[in-house]
DNA sequence: TTCCTTGCAAAACTTTTGCATTAAA
DNA sequence: TTTAATGCAAAAGTTTTGCAAGGAA
């Protein structure tokens, strides 16, 4: 036996995960799954890129975006919206909502139980509803008087 | 008495706007707030420049963004993050959320009163809610069996 | 071999900016 | 006349694409 693995087998967990999802274990595209899916997290295509190549890895920045847009479309992670600026990328793809922090920029999950729909408007005719994006804008409590 | 003034005399409604909202009522600007707030509607910034154009005005690009940017600014447009390409432009600034057609790309304002909330989670500590934007996606219903 | 993936550079797109010119108060 | 707004072109930032080279099956 291995004695000093870590508690979780990142890459052999990762390789699997993109074996289920009809993806195809590269080295780079392991290194993206491995970084951005170990922990619930949201990150620009920028800060992976980045992040790889510190660790000293050979990736490329259309390797990064091309493997980001194969990752999104198969499901195994989402791309959110929530800034005009670039896209995030959360490895959370279980149904949640955000908090979008105005000052910071940081992104934070809101579990699904913590908002509760009374009423939601039918879709228009021919139309279903595909899933429901949820931001909410917080910014800092003014000093009180 | 002028007979023939349309119903809504549009150019003058919006230079109170503009004037209203601490904004110098130039040509461009009354162009451009003429045609996005004549009704509720999203705009992208290449579409007003080409509506514009269309109409034999002389508008710059970098005034469209400019103006825009400025609208927005002063809260008399809203702008959208809908999809990642671009910015939309909501002449709507009160409260409401959207349809967002995944076939088309196209928007449909959902008025407040259809959407209620039984529960919303509370901010961090030392934050606040500055707003909520609900996306609703939506896809063709699937032709039944 | 054959197909897929990668890297690089260039291109495409949206948006912003610098600066000379023009228009507004 | 003084200040602010505009237009143009260039720059900046993000994302996509074309293509040659490399790697896997």
């Amino acid at each position: 036996m291995e004695p000093n693995l870590p508690v979780t087998d990142a890459s052999g967990v990762c390789a699997q995960r993109l074996s289920d999802f009809g993806i195809r274990p590269t080295a780079q595209r392991l290194q993206i799954a491995t970084l951005l899916l170990s922990a619930p997290q949201h990150l620009s295509a920028e800060q992976i890129l980045a992040s790889l190549r510190a660790t000293g890895a050979r990736v490329s920045k259309a390797t990064v975006y091309n493997t980001l847009n194969l990752f999104a479309s198969r499901g195994l992670i989402r791309q959110l919206c929530v800034d005009g600026s670039r896209a995030w990328f959360d490895s959370n793809v279980g149904p949640h909502f955000h908090f979008h922090d105005l000052d910071s920029g940081r992104l934070i999950d809101v579990p699904t139980p913590d908002v509760q729909f009374a009423r939601l408007p039918a879709p228009p005719p021919g139309m279903e509803m595909a899933g429901i994006d949820l931001v909410i804008r917080l910014r800092k409590k003014p000093a009180h008087l």
